[in-house]
DNA sequence: GCGACAG
DNA sequence: ATCTTGTCGC
C-alpha cells in the first residue's frame, strides 16, 4: 500500500556536518591564498632608534590592531574593534567599534569567515573617510600562515592572511594559543623554549615535521611563561614581523591587540547594560 | 575510526 | 571566545 514518504523535512541538514558550506570556504581560501605575499612589501621602514628627524611619511608610525569579543548570554552578539597606535608612544590614536549579530559559526580553521567581515568594514570606513591615521600595518588576533590545511607545498591561510589580502594591508597574525599544525604541539614548543633559556633566546622557530617554518613562539615579556605565536599574515616577512611585534609588547600580548581586546569587551559590556534596563 | 581543533 | 576577585610579588 502507501509507503510513508521518507523525505527528510528539509530542515537545514547538510549531508556531512553543520549548516555551513565547507567546500565553498575551502575554495575561497585556496583562491585568496594565491595572492598571498610572504615578504616585505610596503613603502615604509622602521625608524632608526634615537633618530627623530627622519622623513616621517616613510617611517612606520601607525600600527593597527583588531579583535572581537562575544557576549556570554547571546553568543551571536559580538563587538569588533579597530584601534590604531602610534608606534613610538604606543598610545591609541584612533578607535572604532561595531556591535553586530553574527550568523556564521566558529569552526576551527575557518575563523575568517566569521570575523573578517566586521573587521573589514571598520577598515573600509577609515579608508573611505581618507583618515590620515589609517594603519600602515595591522596586527590581527588570530593566526596568519600558521594554520591547518598546509603541507610542505601549502602554507596555511588564517584570519590574518584573509584580512590582509581583502584589505590589501601588511598584516601580522598573533595567536595566544597554538593551532596544531604539521606536528607542532604546545608541549614541544615549551620544551624548546626552556632549552633556550640558557641562550637568552626568547623565541623558538616553529618548524613542523615537514620542515616548513610556520612562524615563531615568543616569550614577549620576561615574566610570561606562555609564549605568543607570531606568523606572517600578508605583505611582510617573518623577521620583520617579529621585530615590530617586539616593539609593541609592554605585556605578553602586543599593545594593538591588547587594546582592541580590552576595548571590545568594554563596548560590549556598556552596550549590554544599556539594553537591559 | 578517533581525537584534535586559532577565536 | 566565555565563566571570574582578590591577591601575591617585582
Amino acid at each position: 500500500m502507501e509507503e510513508q514518504s521518507h523525505e527528510q523535512a528539509s530542515i537545514e541538514t547538510s549531508p556531512s556536518s553543520s549548516s555551513v558550506d565547507h567546500k565553498t570556504w575551502i575554495q575561497t581560501q585556496d583562491f585568496l591564498k594565491k595572492k598571498l605575499i610572504a615578504e616585505d612589501d610596503f613603502t615604509w621602514r622602521l625608524a632608526v632608534t634615537g633618530r627623530s628627524m627622519e622623513k616621517e611619511e616613510e617611517v612606520l608610525k601607525y600600527v593597527g590592531g583588531v579583535d572581537i569579543s562575544y557576549s556570554k548570554e547571546d553568543p551571536s552578539m559580538a563587538c569588533g574593534v579597530l584601534v590604531v597606535l602610534d608606534l613610538q608612544t604606543l598610545q591609541v590614536v584612533y578607535e572604532d567599534f561595531s556591535i553586530v549579530t553574527l550568523h556564521v559559526p566558529y569552526l576551527p580553521g575557518f575563523l575568517a569567515f566569521r570575523e573578517a567581515p566586521v573587521l573589514l568594514e571598520l577598515l573600509e570606513k577609515m579608508k573611505t573617510n581618507a583618515n590620515p591615521l589609517y594603519p600602515q600595518l595591522l596586527m590581527v588576533d588570530g593566526n596568519g600562515i600558521l594554520h591547518p590545511r598546509g603541507k610542505v607545498s601549502f602554507v596555511g591561510f588564517g584570519l590574518a592572511c584573509h584580512l590582509g589580502i581583502l584589505a590589501n594591508l601588511p598584516t601580522v597574525g598573533i595567536g595566544k594559543n597554538l593551532h596544531h599544525v604539521d606536528g607542532l604541539t604546545l608541549s614541544g614548543v615549551m620544551q624548546l623554549l626552556k632549552a633556550k633559556e640558557d641562550y637568552a633566546q626568547d623565541f623558538v622557530t616553529l618548524k613542523g615535521c615537514s620542515g616548513r617554518i610556520w612562524g615563531v613562539a615568543v616569550r614577549s615579556t620576561g615574566g610570561s611563561l606562555k609564549p605568543i605565536f607570531i606568523s606572517v599574515g600578508h605583505r611582510i616577512a617573518l623577521d620583520t614581523a617579529i621585530r615590530i611585534v617586539k616593539m609593541t609588547c609592554k605585556f605578553r600580548v602586543p599593545e594593538p591587540i591588547r587594546q582592541a581586546d580590552i576595548r571590545s569587551r568594554d563596548y560590549l559590556r556598556k552596550h549590554q547594560t544599556r539594553m537591559s534596563k
